[in-house]
DNA sequence: AAGCTATCCATCTGC
DNA sequence: TGGATAGCTT
């Protein structure tokens, strides 16, 4: 009895078929990892292949580390020298060793978007572009699309170029391409168009690449873009075993330049291709993938297939209407306890909710509190978005790439250190006239001499970053954020600020150190060891769901995009309504594609469902402030009815009433207003203890970073009391509007402030002209002495008539 | 210099 | 709705 017994019949025609092209059409839940990690095993149990010569990419971490743990039980031995990884990270591997070559540096920084955000407004304002007749938002995902198709900012020019809007993304493109070069720094979509530069440009790497990896395997192939396609194309293109995985109805993320032709053309490519079909499922219950199929075959561009089980009928898919958005998130977290009361074998983690847009997690959140279901929410905001976070990630920036601006200039003055706008603006001014980046200039004596008296601070801040530099060449990466922490005052300017959740911020840097004690940990044995550049490198390219605690009994909220790859015995895909799922603007594309690719996302999310499956439909819903009125998914409609649990018919509103429906008429709908939060005292189970607190949806919901995995919340039962459910974590939800507040440190701030200004008297006089560094010249009116300051009243001759206050007005006599 | 307010505005999905 | 920002106030 061998291993490969337990396959069955097409499977095994795909674990043995190790030469030459193979095309492996997966369909949903059809065991397909179970074909790459035993087909991995085969090549190096029975084919006596080198496990460094092969190559699995996947496209999250989170897939590439179960894949790796399957293959180790496998394997024998050798399997850790067998390549599994992301596309982006294995081209930040490569590039990391020979980006040099095509003229970058090799402790290259990555951008994320929030980075390439401020570099594209950076450079729209220095072309003049008004940001409201092109979002940057816009511009960017046009230089994210030319990247994707391998276009070069010139090829753009050359091509595209046609009318205003094209020339102007050109112009920035060029920029930014020229910014980020300058800074030594790539974005995600640099990594893989930079990895086929350097392939193109240099055949000795290729080669060497090409040797190395002689088995290539590719999951989730429906969803590369041309890029992916191009460096595998080439990474394959020696010995020409490439083994692709994939299943075009998944096809799910061309918004990111994912191009579906990649698998439907795979076998034009490659004539000889050997292509197999999983059909047989081994997930769902035959009533899933009977809607599954029902919804795509409506589809027109697939390769068809039908996919089968043997796991029974199983139950009706359950749909149900509400009127109101708020009632379908007390529905689905009320019938959340409920099948748990019902079946004690049931936990938590054995639910999902899955819905099209992350803002509807907010109401699901709520209620969930409100009945005491624990939660984690995947995506939305990111540990690593948090301000504190990316303050002490562009310390280690700044330590480790010198030439990133970026990072510089957001922690300049972070602790608050006196170095204002002005200064920044003129040392960035001497910068660009030299072109030498701005740490640079900021050591350079001329500059320094240029800015007064900030130049002490200035030479303070330089002083402590190469301290820093020091210190990093000895010490670990989670000893380096310590001495960063401790050198910089963080914590203590934290405190000092008031900031309501300073703690939870200081305990979020806590768990920054411990996830750089577990990168070290695990990079003990590995080729490069631990560094940290390779810390940063991974910290950029996490996606959400790699974050996802495994063995942490909690529901997952999560989009149907994280869905994908992921099972769970119960799914509620809630908001089933068309204009949200499928999107309004899908459906007002003039091109049916866009609608398809929203049908597919719903086989996505369908075929999650191992054997429950609960479909929501609210008939109203706030959206960006108003109330929005929809009808019932066209997926919905798309099951035959006799799959359904309940016929999908809106329940009757008063559309005429407007926003006044009729809540009387309805059993639970006490929560729609404000007032209804609070009297639920009442209700159902569990929720003792939450009544006053329980509503603080900050300090609940989405906290569930690292620590609260282990906070014991897998023993309980369902019913058993919860009173201690407020982890002590740290992680602050989305929600909160504090984040982006600055760093108010109150005391330095007056103690900077209480000396100066307030009695200087003006050099000037009524009567006198002055000059104004916005406003330009002007006459004086009136002075008038404040208990603080002098205030000054001023008739420009351009801008007209302004008071101001002498301090802060800087006016000049003329 | 920096907080505060008023106003605008855009909305999906994500490595 | 709420986040981002420009402009005004202190």
């Amino acid at each position: 009895m061998s291993i490969y017994d337990s396959l069955n019949k097409e499977q095994k025609s795909a674990v043995m078929q190790t030469e030459g092209p193979v095309l492996i059409l997966a369909g949903a839940g059809s065991g397909k990892t179970r074909v790459i990690t035993h087909r991995i095993a085969w090549l190096i149990d029975e084919c006596g292949v080198n496990p460094w010569n092969i190559l699995a990419i996947t496209f999250t971490n989170k897939a590439a580390g179960e894949m790796r743990e399957r293959v180790d039980k496998l394997v024998g031995f050798g399997s850790e020298s067998i390549w599994v990884s992301t596309f982006h990270s294995m081209c930040a591997r490569i590039l990391r060793r020979y980006i040099d070559r095509i003229g970058y540096d090799t402790s290259f920084a990555i951008y994320d978007t929030d980075d390439q955000k401020t570099v594209i407004k950076d450079i729209l304002k220095k072309l003049g572009v008004d940001p409201k007749e092109m979002a940057p938002r816009a511009v960017l995902s046009a230089i994210s699309s030319a990247k994707n198709e391998l276009v070069t900012p010139l090829r753009y020019r050359e091509d595209t170029a046609r009318d205003y809007r094209e020339r102007v993304i050109a112009e920035a493109y060029d920029e930014y391409q020229r910014t980020l070069r300058s800074n030594n720094a790539l974005d995600f979509d640099d990594l893989l168009m930079l990895t086929v530069e350097l392939f193109n440009a240099d055949e000795e790497v290729l080669h060497y690449y090409q040797d190395r990896f002689k088995y290539i395997m590719v999951d989730e192939y429906q969803d590369t873009n041309t890029a992916q396609f191009e460096l595998i194309r080439l990474l394959a293109g020696k010995y020409r075993n490439l083994c692709v995985v994939g299943d075009d109805d998944q096809s799910i993320y061309k918004f990111r330049g994912a191009n579906i032709r990649n698998i439907l053309d795979f076998e034009k490519l490659y004539p000889d291709a050997f292509v197999v079909r999983l059909e047989q499922n081994y997930r769902s219950t035959q009533n899933v993938l009977s809607a599954a199929n029902a919804v795509i075959k409506n589809n027109t561009k697939r390769k068809s297939k039908t996919l089968r089980t043997d796991l029974g009928e199983g139950s009706l898919i359950h749909f149900r209407a509400f009127q109101t958005a708020p009632e379908e998130a007390a529905f689905i977290a009320q019938d959340i306890e409920r099948c748990m009361r019902k079946d004690r074998k049931l936990s938590y983690k054995d639910f999902a909710v899955l819905y099209r847009t992350n803002a509807q997690s907010r109401l699901l959140e709520e209620k969930l509190i409100m009945e005491s279901v624990p939660y984690n929410v995947v995506g939305g905001t990111n540990f690593y978005e948090r301000r504190e976070i990316r303050d002490m990630l562009a310390y280690l920036k700044t330590v480790c790439n010198a030439v990133d601006d970026l990072a510089v200039r957001r922690i300049i003055n972070v602790p608050r250190r006196g170095i204002g706008a002005t200064t920044i603006g003129r040392m960035t001014d001497f910068a660009a006239q030299q072109s030498m980046n701005l740490f640079d200039a900021m050591c350079d004596e001329l500059c320094l001499a240029g800015i007064g008296r900030a130049s002490v601070k200035v030479k303070e801040f330089t002083d402590l970053i190469l301290e820093f530099r020091e210190f990093a060449k000895t010490a670990s990466v989670q000893n380096l954020i310590r001495h960063v922490v401790e050198k910089t005052n963080y914590e203590e300017e934290l405190r000092a600020s008031e900031e309501e959740d300073a703690e939870d911020r200081i305990a979020n840097i806590d768990e920054l150190i411990s996830k750089a004690a577990s990168y070290e940990e695990s990079r003990e044995l590995s080729e490069e060891g631990a560094t940290l550049s390779g810390f940063l490198e991974e910290v950029a390219l996490i996606a959400d769901i790699d974050d996802v605690e495994e063995g942490d009994d909690r529901v997952l909220l999560m989009t149907l995009h994280s869905a994908k790859g992921l099972e769970f015995p119960h799914v509620y895909m809630a908001g089933m309504e068309d204009g949200l799922f499928p999107s309004r603007m899908s459906i007002d594309d003039a091109d049916d594609d866009a609608v398809e690719e929203e049908r597919r996302l719903a086989y996505v999310g369908i075929t999650r469902a191992k054997e429950e499956l609960t479909l929501t439909y609210a008939m109203s819903r706030m959206m960006r402030g108003d109330v929005h009125y929809s009808g019932i998914s066209r997926f919905v409609l798309e099951i035959p009815q006799e799959l359904l649990d309940e016929k999908p018919v809106a329940l009757s509103g008063r559309r005429d009433d407007s926003m006044r429906l009729d809540f009387d008429d309805l059993p639970d709908s006490d929560d729609f207003s404000d007032r209804g939060y609070r009297s639920r005292g009442r209700g159902g189970h569990g929720s003792q203890g939450y009544g006053s607190q329980g509503y603080d949806s900050k300090s609940y919901g989405g906290e569930g970073y690292g620590s609260a995995g282990y906070h014991g919340l897998s023993s309980y039962g369902a019913g058993a009391p919860r009173t201690d459910r407020r982890p002590k974590a740290v992680y602050v939800p989305p929600h909160t509007k504090e984040e982006r507040k600055p760093f108010i440190a109150k005391q330095a701030t007056s103690l900077q402030k209480g000396m100066p200004a307030a009695g200087t008297k003006p050099d000037y006089v009524e009567g006198d002209r002055v000059r104004h560094i916005k406003y330009g010249e002007g006459t004086v009116l009136k002075i008038e002495e404040n208990p603080r300051d002098y205030k000054v009243t001023v008739m420009f001759d351009e801008a007209g008539q302004k008071i101001m206050y002498a301090a802060f007005a800087r006016l000049e006599k003329v």
